[in-house]
DNA sequence: TAAATAAAAGATAAAAAACTCTTTTATTTA
DNA sequence: TAAATAAAAGAGTTTTTTATCTTTTATTTA
């Protein structure tokens, strides 16, 4: 019912995207492309279930890659500029930022659930933190090392 | 990776345990004790498994419960003045309050992962949110019928 | 052009969460 | 005290999420 220690805000899938772009981005700006081995090992995540999200966000057109030597993957200077926010919502869809905190489908601006009110405010407030954070925003901090994205 | 419409920021048993005890508080508030068929037609939930979250509340002291004909799950006083935070945190766990959002774990006041701080703020109004809201606040309305806990 | 590298894709497996069913125990009331 | 009621408890099942393994395709460079 309740256990060891899991249940963040997002799911384990959201939590590996978001680290690895960030870590991706880090590479980037540092001018590499970067294989799935290295950022599995700087994020601390397993490397083939990692593979299938990054191949779903360079599907999405989030991040970018390239086969063969040398390859791997990367973004351009535009995608240091996009949010985490669209890192989150192509992990998560669109329910984490609008759907009803109990849960109630029928919940809505004009037909709200009890809480309604006060899921806005907590929502609200992370939609501005997943779009105030852009994906490039930790660059320094990590390629100074004063940063870390691993277990 | 991403479905038809879950993911809120709560896990489902969460979600029926939160309905379940606001429906408890509405008939504990009009005298009534209520039967598990009766709360799970009411919050839309699958009545097995709300039997199961409703005896971890109940073995948790959250809710009151009698067997027997006229028997029931029930609240007292003391327990509408209880905060919905504590039905969470039976349910979830301290994470949720406490956990890094990147799924981080060395991540910590005084180790701080990217994102740490603005964290903090989202889950300090979802607690200020879940402290504020009292397990009785909705009786009136629930009562009133302005207020549905269905899907 | 061959060898090496690296992502893409597909198929499976393990673990956790969500859900169900059956039996037991306690309580009430007729 | 017997019958009815209702929660408690235990033992499954199903679905979803997380994780792994294997094969294929593309690219580069030597």
């Amino acid at each position: 019912m309740h256990l060891d220690e899991p249940m963040g805000i997002f799911s384990k899938t959201c939590e590996y995207a978001m680290r690895a772009v960030f870590y991706i981005a880090q590479k980037s700006e540092e001018g590499q492309k970067v294989g799935i081995r290295e950022i599995a090992l700087h994020i601390n995540s397993p490397e083939p279930f990692l593979a299938k999200i990054l191949q779903k966000l360079s599907k999405d057109g989030l991040i970018l890659s390239s086969k063969g030597p040398n390859g791997g993957f990367y973004v351009d200077s535009g995608g240091l500029q996009r949010p985490l926010a669209d890192i989150v919502r192509a992990i998560e869809g669109d329910s984490i930022f609008t759907g009803c905190g109990m849960g109630l489908s029928y919940c809505s601006e004009s037909n709200p659930c009890p809480l309604h009110e006060d899921f806005k405010k907590v929502r609200g407030q992370i939609v501005v933190m997943l779009q105030n954070t852009l994906i490039g925003k930790f660059n320094e901090g990590l390629i100074a090392g004063q940063l870390t994205l691993n277990k």
